[in-house]
DNA sequence: CTATAAATGTTATATTATAACATTACATTA
DNA sequence: TAATGTAATGTTATAATATAACATTTATAG
């Protein structure tokens, strides 16, 4: 089970998970041969910048500032899109907004436990819970290719 | 495990899911002394013409036609939020559409399989899964209130 | 019948997302 | 280096989804 609760709910250097996650970010694309560029990069640095997800006009605000001129949706949409597109980040459809993923690359379970309290969401991958869906979608032959699982309470901030 | 898969992807007589919703909505709202005015009973309606889900505006238009003179977008969220609440219908949080809801009153595990190719939902309900997603939550102390499963494949059609 | 609450109507606008087209940056190779 | 093609960004406008705020009507209890 993967899972970055820890992080999430526990005192940490926060530098160190939006270091890394750039760093992350950097290896992927050089695999992929995608080019994070400066607005990407900001853009992913953005919604790493706690572990609460922000909307894309969240995004475009703190992004005009660090840029230190005005950005338009679609410059933040299409980052956003380059960065889902390689799993850098995630969209929670119920929330319309957007939070870094902590283990890209890694099997997912697109599961995110969402504070109705702080806010925060913390992200999990239990191999177990998919072997159950997938059975789940055998028995009615629905043939599975991606999920989304938003669990929604309170967090043990 | 509960689920309307049969229904959703097999030969049937639509008119009976209607007819069924619509029963089961009265029952319900008699039991909570809610009131199933005309607007909301056939908003309820348009959102069982078919198994697949519909947006607001979608409603709106169906709403209009069927009402015979326009209708604007707060009348129409207001069936869908008295619709919801009383778990009737379901919010479909990537697609920004509702649907029926095949069980109301039963054990949810608000889980939803969504067929990118005919557009059709079947949801189903798991004890299991509900069990599994539980201990998950308690494993890290998050306390768990609801949730919005979505499974993205290919129906058996 | 009247006071009250619930439901609906109406207008305007907020929020989220994308379409369409112009421009720039950058790498490749002729 | 100039020419070319592709990827990335800029710009403008608008589509699609959802709600705020307030007026009016309808139903219900006293």
């Amino acid at each position: 089970m993967l899972t970055n609760t820890r992080l999430v709910h526990g005192q940490h250097d926060h530098s160190r998970c939006i270091d890394a996650a750039l760093s992350r970010a950097e290896d992927l694309c050089q695999k992929k041969n995608a080019k994070l560029t400066p607005t990407r990069a900001t853009v992913l640095s953005i919604l790493w910048q706690s572990h609460r997800p922000l909307g894309a006009y969240q995004v475009q605000d703190r992004l005009s500032k660090i840029m230190g001129k005005p950005t338009a949706p679609p410059t933040v949409y299409r980052a956003i899109e380059f960065l889902l597109r390689l799993g850098l980040i995630h969209r929670l459809p119920s929330l319309n907004a957007y939070i870094g993923c902590p283990f890209p690359n890694s099997e997912h379970s697109n599961l995110f436990m969402i504070c109705n309290e702080c806010g925060c969401v913390a992200e999990m991958a239990d191999a177990s819970l998919n072997t159950l869906l997938q059975t789940a979608c055998d028995k009615t032959n629905f043939e599975l290719h991606s999920q989304n699982i938003e669990l929604f309470g309170v967090c043990p901030q």
